[in-house]
DNA sequence: GTCTATACCCGGATAGAC
DNA sequence: GTCTATCCGGGTATAGAC
């Protein structure tokens, strides 16, 4: 969040670029989207020579997948900071403890592709040679681990059917994101709110209608 | 599907050039995403000048504006097709035939977005100016509307009630339409199946749980 | 580690001829 | 309705100086 600056007349002058170039990344692709974000607009927002963030990247793809990364990380992050946080210790009610972690990280998920856009819209949108960029082979893996323990307590430690269900909720989940990226909630943080509580819901409902999953 | 020509020299002096652009956009956005769509290699692919195109479109964004509109009217089409197919009359088994009717535009949904990659990228990922483009306003709410009626019918006809899980169904669907898009399920026509069959699946299991909606 | 300068390509868009 | 010709802006990427 500071901005790194050796206070060199405003110049990065061995300032930490790098990070400063992926801070910039993030905030013009907020504003303008994926395709509207270039190495040459954001060193003009640094105040720097479109030729200085190659010293750090070898082009503008190693940008995005810098940006991957760290979405992956802070998704992950923010999952397990959801699910960690116990809210009521669910007191033998009617929705089992496994439903209410699983309802959090749909909440979470939601929360932050509302609060993080544009590492979001990296994570989903940007069509980076998976085959290329190896480190981003098991993205989708690592987040649906979050999902799979719960699930798998849920399903009596049936795999093929714990499976189903978190794909289930994740398509869900990731529906709700969509939606609430593109206004269909309406504007302001009212509309995270209703998406994440919809979301949430809608988990329950899955969990609960689950049987319906295994048909053929 | 055929490519209008006047057999002038291969031209298409007087041929329907509008019709022809959109039809190669469309293979463009296939291949190279929406962003990889110009009116540039579009006049190239036809063997036309960069000019040509702008008798017909006053520029690159009326195109998509075009082919959004298609997509607006094939996607519902095919769910209206699929919904009236009336497969087993249902008869009076343990899911209703309103349900079953969800279902089935869970599957025509998916199914589009599988087999018309283009158009629904189009439709769901083009940051086209909605306030501009009137013609898009309703677009959402004329794919919603096939789904409301059933939904009014499961829900004892509580608007309130059907809207959510109208929401909630679009939400997973569009969620399953995602990944079958990026190859979750695997490449080939089986990753569809696979895609069409768990998606109806989990709009009955969010009929079944449907209770669960209404939460705080 | 950054700057200057530069070469290159591509897309958008228009004027005027045919 | 299309072509020729052209202008403009913008992005990628590199070489070489400091």
């Amino acid at each position: 969040m500071t901005v790194p600056k050796t206070s060199d007349r405003g110049r990065y002058h061995h300032g930490d670029l790098k990070e400063a170039v992926l801070d910039t990344a993030v905030k013009v692709i907020a504003e303008h989207g994926l395709s509207g974000f270039s190495l040459a607009e954001a060193s003009r927002r640094l105040g720097v020579t479109v030729a200085a963030p190659y010293r750090h990247f070898a082009d503008r793809d190693e940008v995005l997948v810098a940006l991957a990364l760290r979405a992956v990380d802070r998704l992950s992050a923010a999952l397990e900071a959801e699910t960690g946080e116990a809210g009521e210790p669910a007191e033998a009610g009617e929705t089992s403890a496994a439903a209410e972690r699983l309802a959090d990280c749909a909440r979470g998920y939601v929360r932050f592709a509302a609060t993080n856009r544009s590492l979001y819209l990296v994570l989903l949108n940007s069509t980076l040679d998976k085959s290329r960029y190896t480190e981003l082979q098991d993205a989708g893996q690592r987040i649906g681990g979050v999902f799979l323990q719960p699930a798998l307590e849920l399903c009596d430690q049936d795999a093929a059917a714990a499976q189903q269900l978190v794909i289930a909720i994740i398509a869900t989940t990731q529906g709700y994101a969509a939606m609430v990226l593109d206004g269909t909630f309406g504007p302001g943080s009212d509309a995270v709110d209703t998406a994440t509580t919809q979301a949430a819901n809608a988990v329950f409902a899955l969990v609960r209608g689950r049987a319906a999953l295994g048909r053929p």
